[in-house]
RNA sequence: GCGGCCGUGGUCUAGUGGUCAUGACAGGGGCUUCCCAAGCCUCUAAUCCCGGGUUCGAAUCCCGGCGGCCGCACCA
C-alpha cells in the first residue's frame, strides 16, 4: 500500500541494506500510534470488559516447553535436500505426485526415506536419488549463555499463558472461567512470507486463553448473546442464531458462542463493516494438531476472505501435556472440583488487523482521497493549522496545539496552502483539523473541520478541549448485564 | 520451496551498449495567501537491488544471489 509506505505507517526492516530478509517490518511513527490505539480497544473490549487478567511473557522458551506443546515434533515439515546440487524438496509432495494418492505429513523420516527407496524418487534438477529426510522446523532455534543451550523463540504467544497458569491461578485469586491475556511477538520461520503484513516471521499477536471448567459453559455472562446471531461460514454462509448453530453442529455450547459474539463485536467497533466479517468454521483437516473445534474470523479485502483471528478450542491439551512434561500439578478447584480446565482461545493478528483496519478505511472521491478510520485509532486525533502564516495567527495556533496535545494526539502544521494541509492530513486519517483565523481574534473561536465530510464548525477555545475529547475517546465499555437482548 | 512475470530518487516513470541518467508527483526553504493538493522562485534527492562475467565502454547483454507480485504449498 502506497500510502502506508510513504506517510509512515509501517515499511520493509533494514531496507537501507541491500539482500534483507523478506518477512519483517517496521512500523513508523503513524503505524505505531494506530497500533497502539488498536491494543487499547482491544483491552477494553475483551480484557477488560469481561474482566481478564493480562501478562506480559518472556519471547524465550526452553525447549522442554516446546516438546510439551509439541511444537517440536509437530510444528515442522519434513524437507529431503539433494546431496549432489544441494536442492530442497518436499518428500511428500513429491510423493503425492509420483503415486497420486494422498501421503500424510505425520511420517516419520525413516518411513519417508523407505517410500523414496521404493519408488525410486530422483532430483529434479539432476537426477540423484533423494535420501536423508530431516525436518524443518518453524521456530527460530538459539542457544542460551555459553553452553548455548537450546531454547526457541515461541511460535506462538500462548504458551507462556500455558505455563504460567498455576502460578497465576494461586496468585490473582480468580476462579474458573478466567481469561488471560496477552499481546506480545511470536516468531515463525515462515518459508515463504508475502503480501506485506499478512504474512511476517515476526508477528505481534493478541491472544486471549479462556480457562473453564466444561461442565459448566452455560449460565451467567454466557447467556448473554445466545440471542444475538453470528455470519458462520461453511461450503456456505449462514447468519445464525445460537440454538440453530448448535442443532447444525458449527457450534458446541454456549461460551464459545459468547467469545465469538464478543470478538466480531470487537471488529466492528474497529471499523471493519458487518458485512466483510465472517466466522469460517475449519473441518477436521484444516485445524491445527491442538484443537478440537475451530474457527477464524475471517475479513473480506481486496485480495479475498483472510483470516485475522484464530479461534480454537484447544480442550485441556496444553494444560495436560504441560503438566506431564513438567512435572508440576496444572490442576485447579472449581467449586469443591479438582480439574485440568478446558481452553477457549481467541488468537489475534495484530498487524494484519491493523492492515485489514487501513485498507477497509481507504476512501477516494474526485480526486480527494482519505482514510475514514475511527476516530479513537487515527494515528492523530487533531491537527492544528493557522490560516496564514503572519499576524500573530501562527503564533496562536502553535498555542493551542501544545494545549490540545496534552490529552490527545496533535500536530502542527503550517506549510503550503490551508487546503494542502487538509488533504495531507486526511490521507492519513486524522479525523479534526482545528483552523485558527481572523475571527479567531474577534470572538475567541475557531474551526473544527471533520474529515469524511469536510464540514466545518466554529467553537469557543474554551470548549475545545472538551469537545475534541468527546469525539475522538473510546466507546463506552459495553456493560455486560445491558447488553440482554 | 517450485513455476511465471518483475526490480531506475520517498512514489510512479523515461531510457534496450557510448558525453554530467529523464520527467512528474511527493518533500524542504522563501514569496504570496481570510478555508480545501492554486501560483511564482529555489533546493534536496537514485553508488540504476547486490555480486560476478562479456565489452574499449553495461541501467541496458549473460550467470548467480536477494527482494517483490501472481499461482501452488503453508499459516495468525
Amino acid at each position: 500500500m502506497r500510502v502506508a509506505h510513504q506517510r509512515g505507517f509501517f515499511f520493509k526492516s533494514a531496507e537501507s541494506y541491500p539482500n534483507s530478509p523478506a518477512g519483517f517490518w517496521d512500523y513508523g511513527p503513524l503505524g505505531v500510534s494506530m497500533k497502539n490505539k488498536f491494543i487499547e480497544l482491544w483491552r477494553r473490549e475483551l480484557v477488560k470488559r469481561d474482566g481478564m487478567i493480562e501478562i506480559d511473557g518472556s519471547q524465550i522458551l526452553p525447549k522442554a516447553v516446546f516438546v510439551a506443546s509439541g511444537h517440536l515434533e509437530s510444528f515442522s515439515d519434513p524437507i529431503v535436500r539433494c546431496r549432489k546440487c544441494g536442492s530442497f524438496f518436499r518428500p511428500d509432495k513429491l510423493l503425492e505426485e509420483k503415486t497420486k494418492t494422498q501421503i500424510p505429513e505425520k511420517l516419520s523420516n525413516k518411513e519417508y526415506d523407505d517410500m523414496l527407496e521404493k519408488y525410486d524418487i530422483r532430483c529434479e534438477n539432476c537426477g540423484e536419488k533423494l535420501r536423508g529426510t530431516t525436518r524443518f522446523n518453524m521456530m527460530f532455534r538459539v542457544g542460551i549463555g555459553a553452553a548455548e543451550e537450546e531454547a526457541y523463540l515461541r511460535p506462538e504467544t500462548c504458551q507462556t499463558i500455558f505455563v504460567d497458569f498455576p502460578l497465576l491461578f494461586k496468585t490473582q485469586r480468580v476462579k474458573l472461567p478466567v481469561g488471560i491475556a496477552q499481546v506480545g511477538k511470536s516468531f515463525r520461520n515462515e518459508i515463504a512470507p508475502r503480501q506485506g503484513l499478512l504474512r511476517l516471521r515476526e508477528i505481534t499477536q493478541a491472544e486471549i486463553e479462556v480457562f473453564f471448567n466444561p461442565k459448566r459453559t452455560e449460565g451467567g455472562k454466557f447467556e448473554l448473546f445466545i440471542g444475538s446471531k453470528l455470519p458462520l461460514y461453511k461450503e456456505k454462509e449462514v447468519v445464525i442464531g445460537f440454538s440453530e448453530a448448535r442443532d447444525m453442529g458449527l457450534v458446541s455450547n454456549k461460551l464459545v458462542w459468547y467469545y465469538l459474539k464478543m470478538i466480531f463485536d470487537f471488529y466492528v467497533k474497529a471499523g471493519i463493516p458487518e458485512k466483510d466479517i465472517r466466522f469460517r468454521v475449519l473441518s477436521d483437516e484444516d485445524r491445527a494438531f491442538y484443537s478440537r473445534e475451530a474457527f477464524d474470523l475471517e475479513v473480506k479485502l481486496s485480495i479475498g476472505w483472510t483470516e485475522l483471528v484464530a479461534c480454537n478450542y484447544r480442550g485441556d491439551y496444553d494444560l495436560t501435556r504441560h503438566s506431564s512434561v513438567s512435572g508440576t500439578d496444572f490442576s485447579v478447584d472449581d467449586q469443591g472440583e479438582k480439574l485440568i480446565p478446558h481452553v477457549f482461545e481467541l488468537s489475534m493478528g495484530v498487524d494484519r488487523s491493523i492492515y485489514a483496519i487501513i485498507e477497509k478505511s481507504m476512501r477516494e472521491e474526485k480526486g480527494r482521497k482519505y482514510l475514514a478510520v475511527k476516530p479513537y485509532l487515527a494515528p492523530y486525533h487533531v491537527g492544528v493549522f493557522p490560516l496564514v502564516n503572519k499576524d500573530g495567527i501562527d503564533l496562536k495556533a502553535l498555542e493551542l496545539s501544545s494545549l490540545l496535545s496534552n490529552c490527545l494526539d496533535t500536530f502542527y502544521d503550517d506549510s503550503g496552502s490551508i487546503g494542502r494541509r487538509y488533504a495531507r492530513a486526511d490521507e492519513v486519517g486524522v479525523p479534526y483539523c482545528v483552523t485558527v483565523d481572523y475571527d479567531t481574534f474577534k470572538d475567541e473561536t475557531v474551526t473544527i473541520r471533520d474529515r469524511d465530510t469536510r464540514v466545518q464548525q466554529r467553537v469557543k477555545i474554551e470548549e475545545l478541549s472538551r469537545k475534541l475529547e468527546e469525539m475522538t475517546r473510546y466507546p463506552d465499555i459495553a456493560s455486560l448485564s445491558m447488553q440482554n437482548k
